[in-house]
DNA sequence: CAAGAAACTTTGGCGCGGCTAACTTTCTTC
DNA sequence: GAAGAAAGTTAGCCGCGCCAAAGTTTCTTG
């Protein structure tokens, strides 16, 4: 077996990386240095020194200009970040808030959800779509300032 | 008119600093470089740098080996920032959520949730408070794994 | 296929927010 | 009121995550 390398929790920047590389894959087929660097709006620059700590912590297999992809680790966790971020933004948009607010919160919030928060959100919104009422009830709050 | 520097939007850091302040003026009626530490679990060092930065910032007035208040400023942030904190941890609690974690994920989420959002949780909590058996529902989703 | 463009990497640097160690000031206690 | 304890400060350092500038590799295109 080998051993694992002691690795603490994947930090909020780690984290964004995995969510637009697993995004750009998904989308593009491939992830390459100058469009992660775009939509994360940071420089190249950076872009490489990250891809390359993410492979030396085996979340993804880097060749030195050649490019990348996700190990399976990698891609798990990747889809984990992914399924969070879906989850927080269909409940806010559940609440009527704005996309551009929606896009920013759930950006800052997401890295600091625990499993069972996530789930009582989840569990949450679902039992909300079935009570348009209730919901109903909230803009009118809303809505009156 | 005295004029204003630019001031970027008060870092998490700096958010936690004023939460943990303000909480210790109400409640012990000053607030020392060393409670703060201890509060925040970090060195007296880095408490006495940021507590000079504050002061530079405006937020608060600090007089070397003497102490700190906070100015009109600085305790007007520190109760929006309280507020939004209380609101957070209403909501999370609503749900039914265990209080260790509710404190971990309010801790980390609170620095980056907009006042729109905010006052939708609000409305949204309000709302939950009158619909027990709602709030029952998800209760039984959870349990149900 | 040569040469310019585009992508990528390396180097060195910076600000933030922490730290320890050493020092100064203030408080307490006899 | 002297001396030790406690509180506070300063100096210097570090890791993270970003940057610009300069160098290297790969792609494109006439």
């Amino acid at each position: 077996m080998p051993r694992k390398p002691p690795s603490r929790p994947p930090s909020s920047a780690v984290e964004d990386y995995l969510e637009r590389i697993l995004d750009l894959i998904d989308t593009k087929g491939y992830a390459r240095v100058v469009d992660i660097a775009k939509s994360l709006r940071i420089s190249q620059a950076s872009v490489t020194s990250m891809v390359q700590r993410l492979d030396a912590e085996g979340l993804l297999h880097y060749e030195k200009y050649r490019g990348l992809v996700l190990t399976a680790a990698g891609e798990k966790l990747a889809r984990n970040i992914t399924h969070r971020h879906q989850l927080l933004t269909d409940f806010f948009k559940l609440l009527g808030i704005d996309d551009e607010v929606i896009y920013h919160d759930v950006e800052g919030m997401e890295h600091h959800i625990s499993p069972s928060t996530l789930r009582a959100l989840e569990a949450l919104t679902t039992a909300l779509r079935r009570q348009p009422a209730l919901l109903a009830k909230v803009q009118n709050t809303l809505d009156a300032h």
